[in-house]
DNA sequence: ATATAATGTGCAAAAATCTGCAAATGCAGG
DNA sequence: CCTGCATTTGCAGATTTTTGCACATTATAT
Protein backbone atom coordinates (compact mmCIF):
# COMPACT_ATOMS: atom_id res chain seq x y z
CA UNK A 1 0.00 0.00 0.00
CA UNK A 2 2.89 2.01 -0.60
CA UNK A 3 3.20 5.17 -2.94
CA UNK A 4 3.94 4.03 -6.96
CA UNK A 5 5.81 6.45 -7.85
CA UNK A 6 5.93 6.84 -11.93
CA UNK A 7 8.60 8.83 -13.80
CA UNK A 8 5.41 11.96 -14.13
CA UNK A 9 4.49 11.57 -10.32
CA UNK A 10 8.59 12.12 -9.05
CA UNK A 11 9.13 14.81 -12.19
CA UNK A 12 6.19 16.99 -10.47
CA UNK A 13 6.92 15.93 -6.21
CA UNK A 14 10.59 17.74 -7.84
CA UNK A 15 9.00 20.67 -9.58
CA UNK A 16 6.97 21.38 -6.51
CA UNK A 17 10.05 20.56 -4.96
CA UNK A 18 11.77 23.21 -6.61
CA UNK A 19 9.49 25.74 -7.20
CA UNK A 20 8.66 26.31 -3.48
CA UNK A 21 5.48 27.63 -3.46
CA UNK A 22 2.07 27.48 -4.77
CA UNK A 23 1.63 26.34 -8.52
CA UNK A 24 -1.60 25.83 -10.42
CA UNK A 25 -1.98 22.43 -12.82
CA UNK A 26 -0.95 24.34 -16.17
CA UNK A 27 1.98 25.95 -14.47
CA UNK A 28 3.07 22.44 -13.49
CA UNK A 29 2.68 21.14 -16.63
CA UNK A 30 4.65 24.10 -18.38
CA UNK A 31 7.55 23.34 -15.71
CA UNK A 32 7.52 19.53 -16.63
CA UNK A 33 7.95 19.94 -20.55
CA UNK A 34 11.84 20.76 -20.39
CA UNK A 35 12.11 16.96 -18.66
CA UNK A 36 8.83 15.20 -19.96
CA UNK A 37 8.25 16.83 -23.27
CA UNK A 38 5.54 14.49 -24.40
CA UNK A 39 3.69 14.35 -20.77
CA UNK A 40 0.47 15.31 -20.86
CA UNK A 41 -2.05 18.26 -19.39
CA UNK A 42 -4.31 15.74 -18.22
CA UNK A 43 -1.64 13.05 -16.54
CA UNK A 44 -0.92 16.23 -14.24
CA UNK A 45 -4.84 16.18 -13.06
CA UNK A 46 -4.78 13.14 -12.49
CA UNK A 47 -1.09 12.50 -11.09
CA UNK A 48 -2.17 15.86 -8.93
CA UNK A 49 -5.60 14.09 -7.49
CA UNK A 50 -3.39 11.17 -6.68
CA UNK A 51 -0.32 12.72 -4.63
CA UNK A 52 -3.19 14.39 -2.91
CA UNK A 53 -4.94 11.53 -1.57
CA UNK A 54 -1.30 10.30 -0.90
CA UNK A 55 -1.21 13.29 1.24
CA UNK A 56 2.21 14.04 -0.56
CA UNK A 57 0.54 17.20 -1.66
CA UNK A 58 -1.70 19.51 -0.80
CA UNK A 59 -4.25 21.68 -2.87
CA UNK A 60 -6.40 24.86 -1.81
CA UNK A 61 -8.12 27.29 -3.61
CA UNK A 62 -6.95 30.30 -2.67
CA UNK A 63 -9.90 31.93 -4.72
CA UNK A 64 -7.40 33.02 -7.92
CA UNK A 65 -9.65 30.66 -10.59
CA UNK A 66 -7.80 27.55 -10.45
CA UNK A 67 -6.63 25.82 -7.57
CA UNK A 68 -2.98 25.52 -6.28
CA UNK A 69 -0.87 23.12 -5.26
CA UNK A 70 2.21 22.90 -3.09
CA UNK A 71 4.57 19.92 -1.80
CA UNK A 72 3.71 18.77 1.92
CA UNK A 73 6.37 19.59 4.17
CA UNK A 74 7.29 19.49 7.66
CA UNK A 75 6.15 23.07 8.57
CA UNK A 76 2.36 22.56 8.06
CA UNK A 77 1.28 26.23 7.84
CA UNK A 78 -2.45 27.46 6.55
CA UNK A 79 -3.29 30.94 4.95
CA UNK A 80 -5.85 33.77 5.49
CA UNK A 81 -6.91 35.12 2.24
CA UNK A 82 -7.47 38.90 2.22
CA UNK A 83 -10.87 38.80 -0.26
CA UNK A 84 -10.67 42.56 -0.74
CA UNK A 85 -6.92 43.22 -1.93
CA UNK A 86 -5.90 39.23 -2.32
CA UNK A 87 -3.24 39.43 0.27
CA UNK A 88 -2.39 36.12 1.69
CA UNK A 89 -1.15 36.01 5.55
CA UNK A 90 0.65 32.66 6.83
CA UNK A 91 -1.24 31.03 9.70
CA UNK A 92 0.50 28.74 12.14
CA UNK A 93 -0.30 25.48 12.79
CA UNK A 94 -0.27 25.75 16.25
CA UNK A 95 -3.77 27.45 16.62
CA UNK A 96 -5.19 24.93 14.16
CA UNK A 97 -4.13 21.90 15.75
CA UNK A 98 -5.91 22.68 18.84
CA UNK A 99 -8.96 22.93 16.80
CA UNK A 100 -8.32 19.66 14.73
CA UNK A 101 -7.37 17.76 17.89
CA UNK A 102 -10.80 18.45 19.61
CA UNK A 103 -13.03 17.59 16.47
CA UNK A 104 -10.78 14.30 16.24
CA UNK A 105 -11.61 13.53 19.87
CA UNK A 106 -15.32 14.46 19.68
CA UNK A 107 -15.75 13.17 15.93
CA UNK A 108 -13.47 10.13 15.99
CA UNK A 109 -12.56 11.61 12.92
CA UNK A 110 -8.84 11.72 11.53
CA UNK A 111 -8.43 15.15 10.13
CA UNK A 112 -6.24 14.67 7.09
CA UNK A 113 -6.62 18.24 5.75
CA UNK A 114 -3.42 19.70 6.02
CA UNK A 115 -3.80 23.41 4.58
CA UNK A 116 -6.21 25.39 5.74
CA UNK A 117 -7.36 29.08 3.73
CA UNK A 118 -9.66 31.47 5.17
CA UNK A 119 -10.98 34.05 3.67
CA UNK A 120 -11.52 37.67 5.00
CA UNK A 121 -10.61 41.13 5.26
CA UNK A 122 -7.26 41.69 6.52
CA UNK A 123 -6.12 44.74 9.01
CA UNK A 124 -5.66 47.17 5.74
CA UNK A 125 -8.46 46.96 4.30
CA UNK A 126 -11.20 47.13 7.19
CA UNK A 127 -10.24 50.77 7.67
CA UNK A 128 -11.21 51.57 4.47
CA UNK B 1 -23.15 49.36 -0.59
CA UNK B 2 -26.43 47.34 -0.54
CA UNK B 3 -26.91 43.97 -2.69
CA UNK B 4 -28.56 44.43 -6.11
CA UNK B 5 -30.91 41.36 -6.50
CA UNK B 6 -31.69 41.04 -9.84
CA UNK B 7 -34.34 38.91 -11.07
CA UNK B 8 -31.47 35.94 -11.41
CA UNK B 9 -30.15 36.36 -8.55
CA UNK B 10 -33.53 36.44 -7.04
CA UNK B 11 -34.67 33.62 -8.11
CA UNK B 12 -30.81 31.41 -7.56
CA UNK B 13 -31.87 32.29 -3.74
CA UNK B 14 -34.96 31.03 -4.17
CA UNK B 15 -33.76 27.60 -5.77
CA UNK B 16 -31.61 27.90 -2.96
CA UNK B 17 -34.51 28.16 0.11
CA UNK B 18 -36.90 25.79 -1.47
CA UNK B 19 -33.66 22.78 -1.98
CA UNK B 20 -32.46 23.43 1.31
CA UNK B 21 -29.54 21.43 0.52
CA UNK B 22 -26.12 22.04 -1.44
CA UNK B 23 -27.10 22.38 -5.38
CA UNK B 24 -24.13 22.10 -8.20
CA UNK B 25 -24.29 25.36 -10.65
CA UNK B 26 -25.89 23.20 -13.65
CA UNK B 27 -27.99 21.69 -11.12
CA UNK B 28 -29.25 25.19 -10.26
CA UNK B 29 -29.40 26.10 -13.50
CA UNK B 30 -31.47 23.26 -14.32
CA UNK B 31 -34.15 24.17 -11.63
CA UNK B 32 -34.18 27.79 -12.67
CA UNK B 33 -35.40 27.01 -16.54
CA UNK B 34 -38.85 27.05 -15.56
CA UNK B 35 -39.18 30.15 -14.15
CA UNK B 36 -36.38 31.51 -16.61
CA UNK B 37 -36.57 30.12 -19.31
CA UNK B 38 -33.79 32.25 -21.07
CA UNK B 39 -31.33 31.86 -18.37
CA UNK B 40 -28.09 31.23 -19.49
CA UNK B 41 -25.58 28.97 -17.10
CA UNK B 42 -22.86 31.61 -17.59
CA UNK B 43 -25.49 34.25 -15.92
CA UNK B 44 -25.46 31.64 -12.97
CA UNK B 45 -22.07 31.34 -12.66
CA UNK B 46 -21.51 35.24 -12.61
CA UNK B 47 -24.31 35.50 -10.07
CA UNK B 48 -22.85 32.78 -7.87
CA UNK B 49 -19.73 34.38 -7.42
CA UNK B 50 -21.70 37.66 -6.99
CA UNK B 51 -23.30 35.76 -4.04
CA UNK B 52 -20.63 34.29 -2.41
CA UNK B 53 -19.04 37.56 -1.96
CA UNK B 54 -21.67 39.17 -0.77
CA UNK B 55 -21.91 36.53 1.66
CA UNK B 56 -25.63 35.61 1.12
CA UNK B 57 -24.32 31.81 -0.38
CA UNK B 58 -21.56 29.61 0.65
CA UNK B 59 -19.15 27.98 -1.71
CA UNK B 60 -17.51 24.67 -0.61
CA UNK B 61 -15.51 21.96 -2.45
CA UNK B 62 -17.26 18.62 -0.85
CA UNK B 63 -14.69 16.34 -3.08
CA UNK B 64 -17.31 15.89 -5.33
CA UNK B 65 -15.88 17.30 -8.63
CA UNK B 66 -17.99 20.38 -8.49
CA UNK B 67 -18.12 23.13 -5.89
CA UNK B 68 -21.57 23.25 -4.20
CA UNK B 69 -23.75 26.18 -2.87
CA UNK B 70 -25.79 26.83 -0.20
CA UNK B 71 -27.96 29.71 1.24
CA UNK B 72 -26.11 30.99 4.24
CA UNK B 73 -28.73 30.79 7.23
CA UNK B 74 -28.44 31.69 10.91
CA UNK B 75 -27.42 28.34 11.50
CA UNK B 76 -23.69 28.56 10.42
CA UNK B 77 -22.40 25.03 10.31
CA UNK B 78 -19.48 23.16 8.75
CA UNK B 79 -18.78 20.02 7.35
CA UNK B 80 -16.22 17.12 7.78
CA UNK B 81 -16.19 14.71 4.39
CA UNK B 82 -14.37 11.41 4.40
CA UNK B 83 -12.76 10.96 1.71
CA UNK B 84 -12.62 6.96 2.07
CA UNK B 85 -16.59 6.43 2.17
CA UNK B 86 -17.61 10.21 0.99
CA UNK B 87 -20.09 10.52 3.93
CA UNK B 88 -20.10 14.25 5.40
CA UNK B 89 -20.63 14.75 9.14
CA UNK B 90 -22.03 18.07 10.12
CA UNK B 91 -19.67 20.30 12.41
CA UNK B 92 -21.43 22.53 14.52
CA UNK B 93 -20.26 26.36 14.61
CA UNK B 94 -18.96 26.31 18.69
CA UNK B 95 -16.12 24.66 18.27
CA UNK B 96 -15.24 26.22 14.50
CA UNK B 97 -16.06 29.69 16.35
CA UNK B 98 -13.55 29.95 19.46
CA UNK B 99 -10.51 29.08 16.75
CA UNK B 100 -12.14 31.96 14.42
CA UNK B 101 -12.52 34.09 17.25
CA UNK B 102 -8.81 33.88 18.33
CA UNK B 103 -7.45 34.06 15.11
CA UNK B 104 -9.46 37.30 14.43
CA UNK B 105 -7.72 38.78 17.42
CA UNK B 106 -4.62 37.89 17.26
CA UNK B 107 -4.13 38.76 13.39
CA UNK B 108 -6.78 41.84 13.09
CA UNK B 109 -8.21 39.50 10.28
CA UNK B 110 -12.08 39.47 9.77
CA UNK B 111 -13.03 35.87 9.11
CA UNK B 112 -15.35 35.57 6.24
CA UNK B 113 -15.77 32.21 5.81
CA UNK B 114 -19.11 30.47 6.36
CA UNK B 115 -18.50 27.06 5.45
CA UNK B 116 -15.43 25.05 6.47
CA UNK B 117 -15.14 21.87 5.10
CA UNK B 118 -12.34 19.50 6.55
CA UNK B 119 -11.33 16.19 4.76
CA UNK B 120 -10.27 13.08 6.72
CA UNK B 121 -11.27 9.75 7.84
CA UNK B 122 -14.42 8.64 9.40
CA UNK B 123 -15.15 6.39 12.62
CA UNK B 124 -16.50 3.64 10.45
CA UNK B 125 -13.78 3.52 7.35
CA UNK B 126 -10.69 3.77 10.12
CA UNK B 127 -11.36 0.59 11.31
CA UNK B 128 -11.11 -1.04 7.80
C1' DA C 1 -39.82 61.80 -15.95
C1' DT C 2 -35.37 61.87 -18.61
C1' DA C 3 -30.67 61.53 -19.62
C1' DT C 4 -26.52 59.41 -18.27
C1' DA C 5 -23.72 56.30 -16.02
C1' DA C 6 -23.10 51.81 -14.05
C1' DT C 7 -24.03 47.14 -13.87
C1' DG C 8 -26.02 42.71 -15.54
C1' DT C 9 -27.15 39.36 -19.22
C1' DG C 10 -27.09 36.33 -23.37
C1' DC C 11 -24.40 34.49 -26.69
C1' DA C 12 -20.42 32.51 -28.72
C1' DA C 13 -15.87 31.23 -28.21
C1' DA C 14 -11.95 30.11 -25.22
C1' DA C 15 -9.90 27.97 -21.38
C1' DA C 16 -9.70 24.56 -17.80
C1' DT C 17 -10.79 20.10 -16.21
C1' DC C 18 -12.35 15.34 -16.67
C1' DT C 19 -13.21 10.76 -19.10
C1' DG C 20 -12.99 6.37 -21.96
C1' DC C 21 -10.14 3.55 -24.12
C1' DA C 22 -6.02 1.32 -26.04
C1' DA C 23 -1.12 1.24 -25.59
C1' DA C 24 2.75 1.67 -22.32
C1' DT C 25 4.80 1.18 -17.90
C1' DG C 26 5.77 -0.58 -13.19
C1' DC C 27 6.01 -4.35 -10.02
C1' DA C 28 5.84 -9.05 -7.95
C1' DG C 29 7.09 -13.70 -8.39
C1' DG C 30 9.41 -17.12 -10.92
C1' DC D 1 15.86 -10.76 -16.54
C1' DC D 2 11.19 -12.47 -18.17
C1' DT D 3 6.08 -12.96 -17.57
C1' DG D 4 1.64 -11.68 -16.14
C1' DC D 5 -1.37 -8.47 -14.00
C1' DA D 6 -2.63 -4.12 -12.26
C1' DT D 7 -1.90 0.60 -12.79
C1' DT D 8 -0.76 4.64 -15.47
C1' DT D 9 -0.43 7.42 -19.55
C1' DG D 10 -1.44 9.71 -24.02
C1' DC D 11 -4.79 10.89 -26.93
C1' DA D 12 -9.14 12.56 -28.48
C1' DG D 13 -13.28 14.15 -27.18
C1' DA D 14 -16.72 15.64 -23.57
C1' DT D 15 -17.91 18.56 -19.85
C1' DT D 16 -17.45 22.41 -16.87
C1' DT D 17 -16.14 27.06 -16.11
C1' DT D 18 -14.57 31.60 -17.70
C1' DT D 19 -14.36 35.56 -20.79
C1' DG D 20 -15.27 39.36 -24.35
C1' DC D 21 -18.45 41.94 -26.26
C1' DA D 22 -22.86 44.00 -27.66
C1' DC D 23 -27.18 44.92 -25.84
C1' DA D 24 -30.55 45.26 -21.95
C1' DT D 25 -31.60 46.62 -17.47
C1' DT D 26 -31.17 49.23 -13.28
C1' DA D 27 -29.61 53.15 -10.62
C1' DT D 28 -28.49 58.19 -10.08
C1' DA D 29 -28.72 62.92 -10.77
C1' DT D 30 -30.85 66.29 -12.60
Amino acid sequence: MGYRLTSARKAILEVLESADTHLTAIQIHEQLIPRLPSINLSTVYRSMDYLVDKLLVSISDLGLGSPVYELVRDDIHHHLVCTNCRKTLPLEHDQVATLFNEIELKKKFVITTNHLVLFGICEDCQEA
